[in-house]
DNA sequence: AAGTTCGCCAACCGCCTATAT
DNA sequence: AATATAGGCGGTTGGCGAACT
């Protein structure tokens, strides 16, 4: 009786097509399987007589009336002062994820979604963090929720990261540098402190990137890319994204958070490769010319806008895929550097180097290999602000490094004894059990081959400085570190006369395909690395 | 119509950390 | 200091309906 009753309930229930009205389907759905199983006595799991599966509905009383009671907390006791055959893990997951009641049902809205990508952005699979940015969401969630996106994208071979929400992220984390935490947390500050890590800004002009464009309003998010493009530059309104601290070190516990305001503007940002050249030639990025960076995204939607190929080049997405959507067989592929010379007639069409979305997923899907340093501000962990704030670190210290133009030796060995283009050389984050990026192999991979690490051990309470190897050399040799690098990878391997030079580089979107400017390329890089590159040339 | 795949979700599991003993 | 326990987190699994083939 209680099942004939229970399916007309659901047979109800079908009627419902949007996707908030499938979730309530859903949960009447365990529901209605809460009922059947009430109805026939439910089943004990086999350890210990607790009970495992879905809650029903009395369970659900039950636990609810204890924590009204004895309020949250000392979840082993409901069994005993309840007599709820549930363990305590149980009753605390059933509660937090169900019966809270500041719990919003109901699917994510747009701006949610927003928010839980620029988060994963940032944090990467530190779901609770990301719930307690996200009030009335739980970390299962939004777990699931980036676990099914994350499919989806990977099907599509659509990149993960709209590209503004690289770029907020990466001006954010600049932006983060710079800014005086009002956390309140001195742990998180211990992590802050150090040289000045302003990296100035440089004007893209010609890529029509405007800042406007890459604030955080929410409008934004609804604007297909193709139509961003076409608005043009036109605002100079400073963009206040302020990730006020470097996520903490150790676990959310409670209600704490990670932002301290309601509501958190993100500001647009700036290339990592404009990171990189601004401080030889603020305007360097300019003489590229670039036409256009190609937004394969559209952000809040999970679509691929039209005439937009999924596997362009977004911007600082290093998780994009090749000009191809990617087999789920595809497996990772070579480091972003690679330029295949085994494929005559690929000019314009990059090699892909980028990763898959698969290698995105298994990096979001992968456990930290070591949870000691999995929350450390190093590219291990999996946000993608962390590999940006890394990357613009190391640039940092990259840009101010003069003196070490022939010292090799400070150069971590396998830098200075394997070329980075040589695809058996892993990555330093492969190297150290991460595989993966939320960058993938592009600009993330570049850098993170050329970051010294003070060692594989990255104790957790390091400071940023010392995990990334910024503060403790001077200035002056990173600068010159990266000038050899770029130099090394000039003479060795990579034409970076060829437009999809740097596009294999992950550094620009989606350079034109014909090849177009390419002396104008060469020029930059001649700018970026002085005349002793241009006259080489 | 049947089978397969996909999307969604709840729940469990194993591990880790903090705290208590 | 060592051990036990509780709480928390992230990864994974399994079930179900919908959509697709």
């Amino acid at each position: 009786m209680c099942q004939m009753n229970s399916k007309g309930i659901f047979k109800e229930m079908m009627g419902a097509t949007n996707d908030s009205e499938k979730r309530k389907i859903s949960k009447g759905r365990r529901d209605l399987a809460s009922i059947q199983e009430a109805c026939a006595g439910g089943s004990l799991g086999v350890g210990g007589g607790l009970k495992k599966g879905p809650w029903t509905s009395a369970e659900d009383a039950i636990l609810v009336e204890y924590v009204k009671k004895h309020g949250e907390g000392n979840w082993n006791a409901v069994q005993k002062h309840s007599g709820l055959s549930r363990c305590g893990k149980s009753c605390r997951l059933r509660w937090a994820n169900h019966l809270r009641p500041d719990l919003k049902k109901g699917g994510f809205n747009p701006e949610e979604e927003r928010r839980i990508i620029e988060l994963h952005a940032m944090m990467g699979n530190k779901w609770a963090r990301m719930a307690a940015e996200l009030p009335g969401r739980t970390d299962n969630e939004i777990k699931n929720y980036w676990n099914t996106r994350i499919k989806r994208l990977q099907r599509a071979g659509a990149p993960i990261y709209p590209p503004e929400v690289c770029l907020q992220v990466l001006n954010g984390s600049r932006d983060n540098q710079k800014s005086t935490l009002p956390t309140g947390d001195a742990h998180h500050h211990d992590h802050l402190q150090g040289d000045d890590l302003e990296i100035p800004d440089v004007k893209f002009k010609d890529l029509d990137l405007d800042r406007e464009y890459l604030s955080y309003s929410p409008k934004l998010l609804d604007i297909p890319a193709s139509s961003l493009l076409k608005q043009g530059i036109g605002s100079s309104r400073p963009y206040n994204f302020k990730i006020p601290t470097i996520y903490p070190f150790k676990r959310l516990r409670g209600s704490e958070t990670m932002f301290p305001g309601p509501d958190v503007s993100v500001s647009g940002a700036l290339p990592i490769f404009s990171h990189y050249m601004d401080n030889t030639n603020e305007n360097v990025a300019e003489p590229f010319n670039l036409p256009s960076i190609t937004f394969p995204y559209h952000n809040t939607n999970d679509q691929l806008p039209s005439g937009v190929l999924p596997g362009s080049h977004a911007l600082l997405n290093g998780n994009s895929s090749s000009s191809e959507p990617i087999s789920e067989a595809m497996k990772l592929e070579l480091p972003s550097l690679q330029y295949s010379e085994t494929q005559p007639g690929s000019w314009g069409t990059p090699t892909s180097p980028l990763p898959s979305l698969e290698s995105v997923d298994s990096l979001i899907q992968s456990p930290p290999t070591e949870q000691t340093h999995s929350d450390c501000l190093s590219p291990r962990s999996s946000g993608l602000l962390e590999a940006i704030l890394y990357e613009s670190q190391t640039l940092k210290g990259s840009k101010n490094s003069p003196q070490q133009t022939s010292d090799t030796s400070f150069m971590p060995a396998d830098v200075v004894e394997s070329s980075p283009m040589n695809p058996c050389n892993k990555t330093k984050w492969e190297a150290h059990g991460e595989p993966n990026s939320p960058l993938g192999h592009s600009a993330a991979s570049v850098f993170s081959e050329y970051t010294p690490l003070s060692g594989s051990s990255m104790d957790e309470h390091q400071s940023v400085e010392t995990v990334l190897g910024c503060s403790s050399m001077p200035e002056t040799v990173n600068q010159d570190r990266t000038h050899y690098f770029i130099k090394k990878e000039l003479s060795t391997q990579r034409d970076f006369t060829r437009p999809d030079a740097l596009l294999d580089l992950g550094w620009f979107g989606h350079y034109n395909e014909h090849g177009k400017d390419q002396s104008t390329l060469t020029d930059a890089i001649g700018a970026l690395l002085g005349e002793e590159y241009s006259n080489g040339y």
